[in-house]
DNA sequence: AATTGACCATAATGGTTTTTTGGTCATTTC
DNA sequence: GAAATGACCAAAAAACCATTATGGTCAATT
């Protein structure tokens, strides 16, 4: 196998498993059995070698939610099930949980940035398919930024931070039932 | 003007100017005029007066609503009026910032102790509404605790954490608006 | 030409001293 | 004599500094 592909996968493992400041490159270059100096051939940084690998996290979500999107159902539908599959990728998804740990105990400026880029590319997904629906006539117009962003975050406020006061976690049912008859029910044409 | 209050103005220009951990009891009485063994005659300690002051803004808080809501008044423009009420109170809520950012930065315990008692009560007061709402027959049948909670942290993403990924806040109308055409819209009986 | 790991400057760590701070209480004040 | 005070104390935080760890380089090696 490529060492690109190696040291790439490598340094997911570590980044995954011990967050951005606690991987060293050292330990990247023995997991992915290469001298440390093989991974400057390949990146500039460690900063560099991280951002390639939130880009690959992002373009992976891109994917999940492609694969769950179906042209022909509506967007309540496909919202619906966007949402799930988030739920299911923010879990499954050991990297993005650590840098949020990370992010939140300390504050790894680094970290934070990624963790901004990953919400804008989140909104910005969410605000595409707003912007389709409307032009189908499937819902109203409305502003499309305010309504992605006020859909990210009470996702984001449900699916993560209600455990916070509330120790059990919202079951799925709850928070889809609450979509549907809130935001969604308001953007009906 | 009587040595309890003055403390309690000072402690409260402390706390929202520097947070919690940054405020020490010298300065609370040196800018209270007062002997730094005075303020334990009124308070068991740091914590004691902290939350008395927390309690406050919790009850200022409620009494700026109860000072705009109108029973005659439908739940929408009741609902439009808190809001507007809410985010114009934005300024002396330095106080609610100061400890958000404090929280953010430092794991404070009994700041993170102190907000989620603020949230409870918040989402409280705004779920004793929607249950009268819904009595009345002013609105459907919903979730009450969810839908207060929804209606809490729509509320916090627009007014506080827009500015952290989009430099500048959102303006009034536009978050009043939004809330408008959707949320509230979806109430609707 | 690609890979490596000893090497270096800088940053992080941890242990220790110094300072600050919450809280007390004997003395002072009114 | 009740209320107020600030010097005082133990404990916690900060500052300091020696030591280690780490990101990044590059001459030697494959």
């Amino acid at each position: 196998m490529d060492r690109r592909q190696e040291i790439l996968e490598a340094a997911t493992k570590s980044f995954s498993l011990f967050g951005f400041k606690a991987t060293t490159m050292d330990q990247v270059a023995k997991i992915a059995n290469v001298g440390k100096g093989t991974i400057y051939t390949f990146f500039e940084n460690k900063e560099d070698l991280f951002h390639e690998i939130a880009f690959t996290m992002i373009k992976q979500m891109k994917a999940e939610k492609d694969s769950v999107i179906n042209e022909q159902m509506s967007f309540q539908e496909n919202a619906h099930l966007v949402l799930m599959k988030m739920l299911e990728f923010r879990e499954s998804h050991v990297l993005l949980s650590k840098l949020i740990a990370e992010e939140k105990e300390m504050q790894t400026p680094v970290v934070q940035a990624v963790l901004v880029k990953v919400e804008r590319e989140i909104v910005h997904y969410i605000a595409e398919h707003i912007e389709r629906a409307i032009e189908k006539k499937e819902i109203r117009s409305v502003d499309v930024q305010l309504v992605a962003y006020l859909l990210f975050k009470a996702y984001m406020a449900f699916a993560v931070e209600w455990q916070v006061t509330h120790e059990e976690p919202l079951p799925e049912e709850k928070i889809v039932a609450v979509f549907r008859d809130t935001i969604f029910k308001s953007l009906h044409v």
